[in-house]
DNA sequence: AGAAAACACTATGCAGTGCAAGGAGTAAAA
DNA sequence: TTTTACTCCTTGCACTGCATAGTGTTTTCT
């Protein structure tokens, strides 16, 4: 009946923030540490940005520093608990101006920033997000968003739904983004895609479906459709808010 | 250097539409089937409904039916394909009654009805969505949708943005509920969050990220968060579109 | 100084995965 | 009647996360 206090979740938390005043929890007996969880980190990013999500593993990460798989659990704790150290470190926040020409440029400024970081690592959109479990990191991007719609004065019962819907957006468009990149990469050619094998399949596509097939896309350059599509979106938003603050 | 017409994917589409028209890829020789494509799907469902995405292997949905693994290879083709199957045979539309107040209602009664099914079969949320690979009833809820959009004369131009919006903010409010009910039924006093592990590791926390943390919940029931984010989320939009429009 | 505890890393092994390959039996087509 | 295509089974492979036990190393306690 004593209070366990949750080591490992202690552990997880103190790894998440170790470059923000946590201190790691560092061995104080036994043979010196070989890695570093950094570089665990790097290894890990590298193979997901590469092959994907599912090519990491413990054993293939820990292979490339020459060491079994098992060697990775006394610097992350389980396998979940890598990707979500993987997730917070490649999700730095760059630095940029903030625009002061308006709220929609704010706006626009932080979406297409995280929307890059989001297209660097693909893999991120292949990771559940919410506000409960986050790092350092990620902390920055909310704490950043929160600050333009502060500055820009928009009602604090309006800013839920705006964080909610503009992460949502950059995270959907961005997998879409992906995926485009993904296909470009193995080529256009022999890609078939499964919209035209229905088209064949069902040749009264059209008929049924009259307003779904005929969306139009937004840009000629289908390849920048989520782009344009993410600042519409975000334009769309800053309207409404331009609305309700006014 | 033949121009094979992809027969997986053409028989993965007839299966997805094997309601709607397309007929399915029956065998014309060899032993009766003993299994029924849509009992598959409906004994995976149950399993992810009750074990989570995860917990649905080839092997746990074939036993269901006394049959090996392999059994199941010739109704479905391969593992993702099943997921695929599964993921349009969950999100089959109900029935409702479109608002004839305006537009606001009529968006609000889709993204409620929607976000209804995902609640239902919360392992949605982790299946990746795009208009390009749907099968027929993830496209009914993109045609009802813009039926909506015509019905009340939001400008073409925009439609797009607001249809990557509404579908991302319903999944993610239905993503973050999901995981409300999942820590429910598991017993809420064993659980300790994250966030306030966090809190106790980096004390000056608040001090840190002041916006971020001093986020008031929109609701005290904090249980009903997600569906009253999506409610304001929606109106948010349709004013938006509202002025737009006007 | 010496004993004991806590650690890093390895080796082994378990239970599980998707699925390729091959075989036995069955039904329809040639 | 023979051939072909099919269903379902068995076997087996390469892979996964990780529990367990063992070896050697470093620090702490006595």
């Amino acid at each position: 009946m004593a209070v366990e206090p949750d080591r490992d979740m202690d552990a997880h938390v103190r790894r998440l923030w170790r470059h923000r005043g946590a201190t790691l929890p560092t061995p104080r007996r036994g043979p010196r540490q070989q890695l570093d969880l950094d570089e665990i980190l790097r290894a890990g990013i590298a193979i997901a940005d590469a092959e994907g999500l599912a090519a990491v593993s413990t054993r293939v990460v820990a292979a490339r520093f020459g060491k079994t798989g098992m060697a990775l659990y006394p610097y992350v704790g389980t396998k979940e608990n890598l990707l979500a150290l993987m997730q917070d470190h490649a999700s730095a926040m760059p630095a940029w101006e903030d625009p002061v020409t308006g709220l929609t440029d704010g706006l626009h400024a932080w979406a297409v920033a995280l929307f890059e970081v989001y297209l660097a690592h693909p893999w991120l959109t292949e990771r559940p997000w919410s506000q409960a479990t986050q790092g350092p990191n990620e902390q920055d991007w909310l704490e950043r968003l929160l600050r333009i719609l502060h500055r820009w004065d928009v009602p604090p019962g309006a800013r839920p739904s705006v964080v909610t819907m503009l992460y949502a957006t950059v995270r959907a468009t961005a997998g879409t983004a992906a995926a485009y990149q993904r296909m470009n990469q193995q080529g256009i050619a022999e890609w078939r895609g499964q919209a035209e094998a229905t088209m064949t399949q069902i040749p009264d596509l059209r008929q049924r479906y009259p307003l779904s097939t005929g969306l139009e896309p937004v840009t000629p350059h289908w390849q920048d459709n989520p782009r344009v599509a993410l600042t519409n979106s975000v334009q769309l938003l800053a309207s409404a808010l331009g609305r309700t603050a006014g």
